[in-house]
RNA sequence: CGGGGAGUAGCGCAGCGGUAGCGCACCUGCUUUGGGAGCAGGAGGUCGCGGGUUCAAAUCCCGUCUCCCCGACCA
């Protein structure tokens, strides 16, 4: 007798298999204000797997992690016209406080820019204070009408970096290598979600930056999700805060500046990119447990073999669990560890123990193999590898399958529709991307024809136009 | 803000004038345990809120609040 599906199918309705995900791996509930979101321990297990191998990279650049406050003056908000312009519709504005209205009301931080400015102008004297590489970890508010868990909240986790320098050349390639190194690097080797690395249009540009670079990643129903943004500020906000520096010949100069952040909402991508019906299938390098030893039954030694397993396995440096909650069935536990994801199990029971193996069931295909008890470690080892290039391969693949070539506008409303569309930028222009956001279309990145690094100039660009998130 | 729905147990819903219900989840016990266990028992509710009509309101009327879905911005 069959059951009813655990989740929603992919394929029927793929915004309620995302719910459904959500709700039944235990990630997240909505907060009790609209918009807000309870991360649960297992989604922030996943959180902090990020942050540490994202901290890693992001110190290998120099930067240092730092902390700024809460509260912003509303007045710093307008110094910057076209920064302020860009986030007044989604302010959190406090009015009230000590039980008193405020003479000045205070903004809820959508981002640092100016608060961290306002002190870059007193920490920065000379072009030996420069640069100047400074991230931090907050939560940030921006008031959102459409929230979905993880991608869309109105308040979110994320990490912001904030750097002066002392010639544009130096900022435009450090934000190149933040884009490169540090985000398309850790999506790519960590989160197995291939990324596309391009520029914004003017139309799709962070609010007070010059340039902004991306990573565009596919979805598993073929719309595109922007997972971080590394932006060039030029000298806006140099000017803005007046952050200047006298340079080798005395003389005053503004610095030239960056900031890039990724956030919570890549839970979201990862959802989405690599979930299958059975629910979230993480991939080994980033996963809290990458292999869960389950205990089927504890007969004949099956519960000491269990354990002695999982002691080998984290001796091994691998992130093991057990599951010996025998008072639940085997056939839940089993359920349980695949909405969750974990890349393997190892079930250890009686009938299989007699036999001197065990079985090892590798979430990202699905398969079962019998593997000799002493042999188990290694081929945890490489089935974890393989997990790991399986899921990224497969995402390639998809994203390849689902992206086409076009000449044409109409082509591209066309094509879009279940993908990525890409045709030359001149095609488009800025009244085709007036008319491909009225079919709710996006040009998500300008990439340069032959693939090769990031385009500086506007020459010779192709458009990705896609749905989007 | 414009259009369309819905507020009843933790979740999903039925009931639409006459004792507050169902499924899942939860608790207890027994039997189970190799792919969401079975049986028995149990707990859980100002039916969004305020007013009105009525012998009697979850149900009818008025008001109000909230939430969800569809159209313009965002990590």
């Amino acid at each position: 007798m069959a059951k009813a599906p655990v989740l929603t199918p992919r394929g029927d309705d793929f915004p309620r298999w995302y719910q459904d995900v959500v709700a039944k791996a235990e990630l997240a509930d909505n907060g009790p204000v609209r918009g807000t979101m309870v991360i649960r321990p297992y989604a922030y297990a996943i959180w902090e797997r990020m942050q540490a191998e994202l901290d890693r990279r992001i110190k290998a650049t120099g930067a240092e992690n730092a902390y700024f406050p809460l509260f912003i003056p509303e007045s710093y908000l307008r110094r910057e016209a076209e920064h302020v312009e860009g986030f007044s519709p989604e302010l959190a504005v406090v009015t009230h406080g000590g039980g008193k209205e405020l003479e000045e009301p205070v903004v809820v931080r959508p981002t640092s820019e100016t608060v961290i400015n306002s002190y870059f102008a007193k920490w920065v004297q000379s072009y030996r204070d420069l640069p100047l590489l400074i991230n931090q970890w907050a939560n940030v508010v921006r008031w959102e009408l459409r929230p979905r868990l993880f991608l869309r909240t109105t308040e979110f986790l994320w990490q912001e970096g904030h750097t002066a320098h002392a010639t544009e050349a130096e900022a435009a390639a450090f934000a190149e290598r933040i884009l490169g190194e540090v985000y398309e690097d850790f999506m790519v080797e960590v989160l197995a979600i291939p990324v596309l690395t391009g520029r914004k249009t003017a139309r799709e540009r962070f609010a007070g930056a010059s340039n902004t670079l991306t990573c565009e990643a596919m979805m598993g129903d073929g719309k595109a999700l922007q997972m971080g943004t590394s932006h060039e500020l030029g000298q806006n906000f140099a000017r803005a805060f007046d952050i200047t520096f006298s340079d080798e010949t005395g003389s005053q100069e503004h610095v030239w500046q960056t900031s890039w952040g990724v956030s919570t909402r890549m839970v979201g991508g990862l959802i989405m990119c690599h979930g299958d019906d059975a629910g979230l299938r993480l991939p080994p390098a980033l996963a809290p447990t990458q292999v869960v030893v389950v205990l089927v039954r504890a007969e004949d030694g099956a519960g000491e073999a269990a354990a002695t397993l999982r002691d080998e396995l984290v001796a091994a440096g691998v992130r093991t669990s057990l599951d010996d909650r025998l008072g639940t069935s085997f056939g839940r536990r089993s359920v349980e560890w695949e909405l969750k994801g974990v890349p393997l199990r190892v079930e250890v029971g009686p009938r299989e123990l007699a036999d001197g193996v065990v079985t090892l069931v590798e979430r990202h295909r699905g398969t079962k193999t019998a593997v000799a008890l002493a042999e188990v470690v290694d081929r945890v080892g490489s089935s974890l590898i393989e997990g790991q290039r399986h899921l990224l391969a497969e995402a390639t693949r998809l994203r390849e399958e689902r992206t086409v070539e076009v000449a044409t506008l109409e082509e591209a409303l066309d094509a879009a529709s279940s993908g990525f569309a890409r045709l030359p930028w001149a095609v488009v222009g800025e009244e085709g991307e007036r008319r491909l956001a009225e079919r709710g279309l996006t040009v998500r990145c300008l990439v340069r024809a032959d693939g090769a690094g990031i385009a500086a100039t506007e020459e010779d660009l192709v458009a990705v136009v896609a749905r989007a998130y």
